[in-house]
DNA sequence: TTCATTATGTTCAATGCTGAACAATAAAGT
DNA sequence: ACTTTATTGTTCAGCATTGAACATAATGAA
């Protein structure tokens, strides 16, 4: 006899979790490897989508959507654009703030990342049918939506 | 009118996916302040949790089912040994490999963190009904059997 | 104005993870 | 036996990420 009666990864929402993360640990080393002839790692790339779909954003912004640090952004745009894939310019208004574009070669090299990111992902997610991954996105939204306000949304930060 | 017709984040399985990453991203920033008072991380428990499953079990394939590298397991190993959670007792047939198991207070240690990480995501996923976790996970778990299938299984490494 | 508070971005030390090179051991081929 | 190949764990340099401390700029209060 257990004294816990079930143990942890007989619970169903438990060894759920621990799926979905094993899937995203592996994911991403996939995506790491078929994003290696454009010479970017996912990271890189989450800037560039941002940078495309939100233009002019600021790295705080960035920071936030991207869940990671502000130092984070701050060291990892310069090596974006020193490879002449973003640029930074200063706000007139506000000077402490820089906005982010991409530059001609670095939308270039952002279509053909979510190419690829689409192309994996379509590929992976190929077995489970539309209407489930609709239904996994929309809770996953939930579940961050739960864990932003449970931790203080204040601060983005990982 | 766009080239591509349609842009990725309103593609259903891209836009579900980021989903999915983001929400892993903020459940190890969660799981990870709620795992403090035990003072260890979410890799510890990671570990921890794999040695009472499977005690007795190897470096290495502590590392593949981690989906982490060798030197990964080699590195973090030691500060588990140090505080006392853990124990390495090399193998009597074959000498190169070390067999690990909890200690006893490895074990009590485990049981917390272990209770804390359910508490967590039963919290979180309490407005997604089981039969839907359920759901995700045989979805998940297939996302990681296509993608260690896809990527060489041998290796183990992220 | 002047002073305190807040916001943005940068720098740095510490930590974690990786991949490659390595040493020791085991297994297989000759 | 001897040699080659494979496996296990370790070490190390390189890179990513974090959190704290910092400088600069904006905001608000006195």
């Amino acid at each position: 006899m257990n004294k816990d009666q079930s143990l942890p990864w007989d619970h169903p929402r438990f060894k759920s979790w621990i799926a979905v993360a094993r899937a995203c640990q592996l994911m991403q080393s996939a995506l790491a490897r078929d994003l290696s002839p454009l010479d970017i790692k996912p990271p890189h790339l989450d800037i560039l989508v941002n940078l495309f779909r939100f233009e002019g954003i600021s790295q705080q912004e960035l920071a936030h959507k991207l869940l990671v640090g502000r130092s984070n952004v701050s060291m990892t745009l310069p090596q974006l654009e020193r490879r002449g894939l973003i640029e930074r310019r200063g706000d007139k208004r506000d000077k402490r703030v820089l906005r982010l574009f991409l530059t001609k070669e670095g939308r270039r090299v952002t279509e053909e990342g979510m190419r690829i990111q689409t192309a994996l992902i379509n590929n992976i997610l190929s077995a489970t049918p539309i209407e489930e991954c609709l239904a996994i996105g929309s809770n996953m939204e939930r579940v961050v939506a739960a864990l932003q306000s449970e931790m203080g949304d204040d601060q983005g930060d990982g």
